[in-house]
This record gives C-alpha cells, structure tokens and sequence, in this order.
DNA sequence: GCATTCATACTCGGATATACTCTGTCCGAGTTCTGCAGG
DNA sequence: CCTGCAGAACTCGGACAGAGTATATCCGAGTATGAATGC
C-alpha cells in the first residue's frame, strides 16, 4: 500500500506549471524540485496520456495543463499515475473451497469489498475536493504572496540549476 | 497503489475464527478458503505480531482472536498487514532545488501532503468503522443464518480439503 | 488404579527462492526556431 | 526589405537495465497430546 513517488513530484509540477505562461520543459521542472529528470518525465507521460497536461514538441516545447487550475483535483494526479483501479481487489475467495457459496448467491459484491471499496471511496471524495488552484493558494499563503510568481520567472529564465 | 491479497485471506480468516470456539490451525483456515497453506500462515504471523489473534502452539493449537469480534476492526487487520504508515510519503521536495523553501519556513506539513493525509485519514475512518462482527452480522444476513455455524462445525471437524 | 515418562504428531516461526513492479536511464523520432541566401 | 530554405538544437516518446517488494515455499524449534510403563 505504498504510493509512487512520483505522485508528489506531479502534483508539485502541476502547482508550477498553473502560474507558467507557456510550455515548461520537464527537465526545467525537474531541476525546480531537484528530482531525476529522466524519471519525472516518464512520469509526466502518464499526466499527458491522462488528459491533465499537454505536450508541445520541438524547441521551446514543454508541457501545460490544458484545463484551469480550479479543474484540476488531487484526484486526477493521483488516478493519472497510479492508475483507476482500486487498491483492494477482491478475488472472491467465498467462491472457494469446500463450503464454497454458490455463484448464484453471489449477485453483490461480499461485505468485505463493499466495506472496503467504501473506504476508498471516502478516499478519492477527499482527494476529489482539493484542486490544483486549491493548493496554489495555499502555498502562497504559507510561502508568502509572490513565491509563485518567483516561480514562473525562474522556469522561463536561463539560470542554471544551481 | 495495491493493497496484498492478504488482506482478503486475512480479513475473511478472522470472520470464521469469530465463530469457532478453540485454535483453528493456519492449514485449516487456509483450506476452507482454498489458498496457500504456507502463504496464509506468514499472514497470520503478522496478525499475531499486531496481538489481533494468539497463536497456540502444539497438537490441537492454532490460532483464535484475542478480543471480541467486535472490538476488531478492519484498519487493525488493514495495518497488521500493509503497516501503519501513510500510503504517501512526503519527501519535501519543496526544499529541494534552487527555489527551495527554507527549512525554518517549513514548520507545518506542505499543502500537498496535508491534502493526502486528509484523505487517507478519511479512508482509515471508513476502515474503522466497520468490525469483523459487522462482517459476520452481514454474511449471516445475505448468505443465510447458520451459515458460519457450519463453517465454525466444519472448522472443527476432520472433513478432507475437497 | 494412578502417576510418571517418553515418543509422537502436530503446531507455529523464521529463513529461503522466485516473479513482478517500481525506480532510474538511455537513445531515437519529430518539431520548432534561427540564421542565411536569394529575389 | 521580404521570402524561402536549410541546418541545428531542443523537445518529447518509447525501449532498455537495476533494485526493492510482494508472492510462494520449505524446513527446523517447540509443545500439547496420548500411550506405554512402573508403582
């Protein structure tokens, strides 16, 4: 029950790219946050096949989201990299063994993935009710007005990583 | 993002154990539910190191829960498998990079990992709410009453596997 | 008949292989920008 | 001065290794049972 480590490094990405103006190159965000840029590419390939970003090719290429920040939940991010299916799967085990029940007994779901697919609906609620916009504000009121915009300078600027 | 397929073993093992009236051996359990014998005993082992079953050893030993069935929720057996810590894992990557935020400005968790948190607080809640009586109360009322009667019977009984 | 001893069979527990997924990297295809030549 | 073209540099995208974890298994340590034995 571990998640990707890149689902943080996305939803950081997506916080930054939200006050860009134009494409920002991965490997430009990935020396944002001091991350492999190889591997947060590969990861941004999984925003992109998602629908969250789009990518632009060639020079001064790079990606953008391609919906408002306010549209975009912790939800998507999370289900773009780490896939739609639920955590728990249930393999029917009341179906096996000796005192099996019998299949026609079993038109719903057994109370333990009703129990857990509850659980996890509680989830995805949750992380459905904060946006992207949500987290940009909140930064800027941790971080101070301004962080952001210091942000989007520095990606569209040429100063080296560090 | 996957939960182990122990949980189900595990989840299910402590529902007919709440009905039996002595030690049920792992063999036992593992054969009314018709998975791995081996596999479903190193479950157990981690739900008698997180004190949900005792362990007895010797001829006639087994396992049998420690508390009621209704004192057992599904987040103890989730957590005795999967741990206990948080799916997400902060890396602060926010005081990482050039931009870095500086460490004595970073008291409080991010907004990212506050968000996440949240959520799996949420989810840890729903898992909360429900206990292995609930499940048994459940099953009894779809599959029919004496249902886990006879499995606790068959249990107890020298039946062959199939 | 009863207590003691001993062998046995059965249990759990940890140590041991295998498969799969996550992590991280590399190189090729494609596109856009830029500089330059020509009109 | 404007247009068209060619080169180059930069981008993404998918294919390719390595590490860590989940899965599955095996064998040894320990204990309660039960029978056999002696009193």
């Amino acid at each position: 029950m571990k998640m990707t480590a890149g689902v943080e490094w996305a939803v950081h990405c997506c916080v930054a790219m939200s006050r860009a103006d134009g494409p920002v190159p991965s490997a430009r965000l990935a020396d944002l946050h001091g991350v492999s840029r190889t591997y947060l590419a590969k990861h941004l390939q999984s925003l992109t096949r998602a629908g969250i970003v789009r990518s632009v090719e060639g020079r001064d290429g790079g990606y953008q989201l391609t919906h408002a920040a306010a549209d975009v939940t912790l939800l998507d991010v999370v289900q773009a990299l780490e896939g739609r299916e639920p955590a728990f799967r249930c393999t029917e085990i009341r179906q096996c063994g000796p005192l099996a029940a019998p299949p026609e007994a079993c038109t719903r779901p057994c109370g333990v993935a009703q129990a857990m697919h509850a659980a996890e609906r509680a989830w995805r609620d949750a992380l459905a009710a904060t946006s992207i916009a949500d987290l940009a504000d909140g930064l800027e009121r941790t971080s101070g007005p301004g962080t952001l915009e210091g942000v989007a300078r520095w990606l569209r600027s040429d100063a080296p990583a560090r």
